[in-house]
Formats: structure tokens, sequence, C-alpha cells
DNA sequence: TCCCCACAAACGAACGTTCGTTCATGGTAG
DNA sequence: CTACCATGAACGAACGTTCGTTTGTGGGGA
């Protein structure tokens, strides 16, 4: 017995892998189906509309960056070692859940507005706990008191968030010298 | 007479403007023909295919950053001025273009191989610029040679690729105080 | 100056296809 | 036996595109 039956959860992870690769638009039920070894109209068995898919897709997400954030901020240790963690943990989501990245980073926007908003919010509240750990080392003097916490935490999600479109696992590049190259940039930058 | 007659160019800029907004799969062409006042069949008088007019966007957005890419190279002065130079150059073509630069940056994708490839040549070239100046720098000793030429221009690229996704005219920054911005980061990390 | 023609631009209907979705039906695992 | 799941036909709408036709305009001959 090879074969197992499809969940929810296959039709969701699917559905995140095809949203990434070929955008909301560009993917149909058919193909979402066939993915799978289904037909199109047999994802209804499991599921109301394409959308919640997304919706779906896109709030894994926001959730999955949120999470990481908390387990970040509760970190041990000052500013530094707390952006530190920030930084860590993004780049594990991203590497960990690529397809839900990338559909969460650019296909949000395919959302109708009151999803959208939502998903705006969780983004900006989670670009706030950057903001919020790099004022934080600014008032510890750790980081130079020149900084801009709000232009410094866009630069820095600005280089998290691009990894998804450079990043190959099979590069020079493990995910620890990742994550080291980038908090020597940052460091460098907001260090004093 | 208030209606003039639509161009070729008209609908080129529209479908860049709308591609850039709800993505290529996502326009449909009564949807763009809507925008320029006329019926979706009517664009045939004018263009041959829909795609033709996302190649004709993303080529156009290669081309602005391969020539901006040039005059800043041309520029008088040693490394850090050339980046300096390559930075503005690739802002201004951001904020000049931004839905041009929009569908380049995340529609090219939805081009068919042939087209697609080409696409990625260019890209890769105009990152070998900034490869270039800063390989020249570390040679110049006024950046440090730990520096990853590779590793830098990617990070650079991806603070300059995002401005598209959070820049907004009417913010804060003018685009002088942006490019001070980037600069300055961007000094710190690579300056020795 | 007027007319008329040539031509590009826009129309609107229609084509074949694909879209998201529904539904009655059949099979299979528990 | 009974849920559940997959099927495949079918729906109406929307897709990209084609086609024959109409419209408006600018230029040249009478």
């Amino acid at each position: 017995m090879v074969t197992t039956r499809n969940t929810r959860e296959d039709i969701v992870a699917a559905a995140g892998r095809m949203f990434a690769d070929k955008g909301y638009h560009g993917t149909s039920m058919r193909d979402l189906g066939r993915e799978l070894g289904l037909l199109g109209s047999s994802l209804y068995s499991h599921i109301d509309s394409k959308e919640d898919l997304l919706v779906e897709v896109v709030d894994e997400g926001a959730r999955l960056f949120l999470n990481s954030s908390e387990r970040a901020i509760a970190f041990e240790g000052g500013a530094e070692k707390k952006l530190r963690a920030l930084i860590a943990g993004h780049v594990d989501v991203v590497l960990d859940h690529l397809d839900v990245v990338r559909t969460y980073l650019n296909e949000a926007r395919m959302l109708d507005e009151s999803h959208r908003t939502r998903v705006v919010s969780a983004r900006d509240e989670y670009e706030s706990r950057f903001r919020e750990v790099i004022q934080q080392g600014i008032d510890e003097g750790v980081f130079k008191s020149d900084v801009d916490p709000k232009i410094a935490s866009i630069f820095i999600l600005s280089v998290l968030n691009a990894i998804e479109r450079w990043y190959r696992p099979s590069g020079s590049l493990d995910r620890v010298q990742l994550v080291e190259r980038i908090d020597e940039i940052i460091r460098s930058g907001l260090g004093d």
C-alpha cells in the first residue's frame, strides 16, 4: 500500500508550493489537483474555495514569523542578542518554510481587502518587534544613537525577505554562515 | 477636444501599471482596455498578444537598470564614488519608473523560458557591475579585504530592490535622504 | 475651399478554451 | 453499514484572441 489519501493539509501545502511558483492567479484548481493526483473538482471535498487556500497559506506565514519573533524577544540577554535571535529566527522560517514564505511575501496582495488588512497588521507588528529591539539597543548604548530604528528595521527586513529570491541550500553558504554574514553587516551598520 | 487616441506606448504604460498592481495573471485584457477607455479587443489593433506586453515592460526594466549602471561606472573617481553612483542610479530608476520596476522584479518569472532566460542574464550582468566595483574598492584598499563581493552585492541589491515595497514619496524621506541612508549603512558595512 | 479617400483605431459579437465551482454518483476504508 | 472521499459531467462566467465592420481624422486633388 503505497498510496495514502490526501488530507486537507496536503492540499494547503501543495497550494503553498504552487502559489509560490506560479502565483495565485497563475495556479488553477485543476493544476493543483494534478499536483496531488486528483481532479480539480475533488479538492472541494476538503475546502470551500480557492481563496480559502490562499488565506490559509498566508496566515500560516504571518503566524510563523510572529511566533518566531516572540521566541526571539523572550531570549535572555541584551538587545544585541535579541536582534541576533530575531535574525536567526527569520532565516529559519524562510529556509524551513520556503513555499509558505514566498506565498506570504508575494501573493498576500492578491487577497481581498479585509484579509489583506489583517496580514498588513501582522506584518506591522512583526516589524515593530525589530524596531523595539533596535531602540532598546540604542538605549543600552550598544547601537549608535543616530540610528533611526524605523529605517534600520526596514533595511534589515529587506535583506531577510530577499533571501527567498536568491538563496539555494545547494550553494556555498549554509544557514549558519548566512546568519553570520547578515549579523556581521548589520552589527557594523548599527554598532557604536 | 479632450479625448486623444491611444498609442501603443499608452497601452504598454498602462500594462506596466496594472501588472505591477494586480500581477500579470491577475490582469485581463478587458481590465486593461477599461483602464484606457477601450474594449479589450481594441487593444489588438496595437499589439499581437498579452505576453508581448509583459515582454516589453520587463525588457524596459532590464534596460533601465543596465543603462543606469553604465552611466554610474563611467563616473570619474574611485570605487567608493562609483558604488554611490550605482546606488543613486538604482534609486532613481525605482522611483522614476515604479510600475515598470515592480513588473520587472515581480512578474518576470511569468515569462516563458526563453524570455525569462534573457532577463536573468541581464539581471546577472547588472549584479556583476556591483560585484566589480566592490572588488575594485577592496583592491584600492577603501573596502575591507574580508568582504565577499558576491554576498555584499546581493545584500545591497536586496535593500535597493525592496524600496519598491515600502517607499512612499509622500513619506518623511525624500529621495536624496533615502540614498544618503543607504549609502551610510553600506559604507559602514564595507568600509575599512 | 471642399470633397473624398485611405488608414489607423475602436467597436462588438463571437470563437474555442479554461476558469472556479456544484452535484449526483460510486467505491473503499474503518 | 456508514462516512468519507474521489469521480466526471456539467454550469455559467471569464479568459485571450479573431473577425468583419464602423468611426474619425489628416492629406491631396479638384
